[in-house]
DNA sequence: TATCTGATATACAAAAACGAATGAGCGAAA
DNA sequence: TTTCGCTCATTCGTTTTTGTATATCAGATA
């Protein structure tokens, strides 16, 4: 093994072409061609001494090798990628591109009006919105702010609370029409209820609240908090969704406001080291301010 | 601002520039050569658009945007250097390069030895040894295995908890024979204490647990563990410190053993993914068991 | 003042990397 | 079977990148 550092330009190539499975799709991904790509996977495998894949004519296969240095070279490109947004939002202006995560209903249906007010107001900034319900983003850099329900642990992190953002047991007027609607919470026991697919530590907590919802077995799962939303509305059942977004559609009623209510905790998370850049400042603003309204209502 | 991504080596080099200051020395650095530097940066400004250094005869001077993108540069090398350092430990066997950070008492005074039977036992393992009392190592990837004093909060970390090492106030006996040995807490305040320089979380943990020791201002004055175990040894006066390391020292004595003992929490933490590469492995398991047998003394 | 040492910038030749073209292997579908 | 589409490997000419050598500028020192 030689003693050279290889080129970090090598550490793309090779994470594209994890993520293609081919030189040529990873070519055709890095505007270049494949016998360049194929250069450059010789020359890192030649540096590092190992073999990372097998060539086949039917795209390369990864040796475990490959598979051990994937997680360490997605980090690199995340890296990579948060310094070119860091550098394209240079300047006292707004401007650049920030990138935010959040649950998938949170930001498919409270965080959109919001950031278009905000890109209406800041019109060279561009907003990346990462839809997912996985927590392992700003330490890793794969976002600039997020939006989460949990208080997150670590102090390199600005967090704003932004408080509960009401739960409640909704369904669907037809369903209601049809199977009548309950009047205590054991009554939920005879009706269709929309609920988990995994245990999860949401609903660990929820059981911890609200016992009673343990006993019932919901009819209709699913991990996807918006298919759930998406359940509700079609008259499938009943299931928990926020108070303030069944209210906008006039067919979805209330069930048990009294016996059920669950404050779902929300944080606006950001990098510290993003303080101070105005793409990020401004945006961490808007959805504090955004966010705060949305649940005093 | 053209649209092509830069290549990544841009960073590396430009990382280089920030941190020699100039593109002569970094050239040296790289084993590139002066007009080679150069052109890096000028590509790299030509994409980002920014301008990242004023030139001038005594060297570069970076930016206002230079220095905000300095600290994901950083990361990003430290990246690269954490995916070589798995690059050259693949296979089966213990080989390759592992990167331990410690505090500084703990990597100078307890595991020089362990690392010596390690090694003697792994000729192929290549051990560093980050001396450090600062924290941000896992997370960032600056280090693959840390010996902590504080309970990791992140769940990306494998943590095995090792116990308290017992912390005594320690004398030196030239000392004690010039100023006498103090029989109770409160004499302390008639003697020269060392303690800390500035207000850290470990020392206000300390005085919670021992408030007479607030009392007592320290009359020398040193943030590193080391320099006042170094005080201690020189006779200086009277200070706290590992009591298994004085004993080593047949000069130093204990005092007021039954009115002061504070175990130090420590912690061998390892990031999850170092998990199955076995210099890792290897490693956090020789660390862990010397510590043990260390704290059981 | 003259000189020496550090720095950046420029010009030109050598070296390295790249892309286009081609050959060959495998599998699915006509 | 034949064809088509995908893959990787190889060759060769070209482009790009790099290094060498040199010019120039600023500051410290004799």
């Amino acid at each position: 093994m030689s003693e050279i550092e290889p080129s970090w330009d090598f550490y793309r190539t090779f994470l594209t072409v994890m993520k293609e499975g081919s030189l040529s799709a990873a070519a055709r991904d890095l505007g270049l061609t494949q016998p360049t790509v194929g250069r450059h996977i010789d020359a890192l495998e030649g540096i590092i001494g190992f073999q990372l894949f097998i060539r086949s004519p039917q795209g390369l296969i990864p040796t475990e090798a490959a598979l051990d240095l994937k997680p360490h070279a997605e980090q690199l490109a995340a890296n990579a990628a948060a310094l070119l947004r860091a550098a394209t939002g240079q300047g006292k202006t707004v401007r650049g591109t920030v990138r935010i995560s959040a649950s998938e209903v949170i930001g498919i249906e409270v965080l959109p009006p919001m950031l278009a007010t905000l890109n209406e107001r800041h019109p060279d900034l561009v907003i990346e919105l990462s839809v997912s319900d996985q927590v392992e983003d700003l330490l890793r850099q794969q976002a600039d702010i997020a939006v989460r329900m949990v208080a997150p642990a670590q102090d390199a992190l600005i967090t704003r609370r932004i408080g509960g953002i009401p739960l409640g047991l909704h369904a669907h007027r037809r369903y209601l029409d049809l199977h009548g609607v309950p009047e205590k919470l054991d009554d939920l026991r005879d009706h269709r209820m929309i609920g988990f697919d995994r245990e999860s530590a949401f609903v660990r907590a929820m059981r911890k609240r609200v016992p009673l919802l343990g006993i019932m077995r919901p009819t209709l799962k699913s991990d996807s908090n918006l298919a759930q939303m998406a359940m509700i509305r079609a008259g499938c059942g009943i299931g928990v969704c926020q108070v303030e977004l069944a209210r906008r559609d006039p067919n979805l009623v209330r069930l048990l406001a009294t016996e059920f209510e669950l404050p779902l905790e929300t944080f606006v998370v950001m990098h510290e080291t993003m303080k101070t850049t105005p793409r990020c400042r401004v945006t961490f603003d808007a959805l504090v301010e955004g966010l705060l309204a949305y649940v005093r209502k």
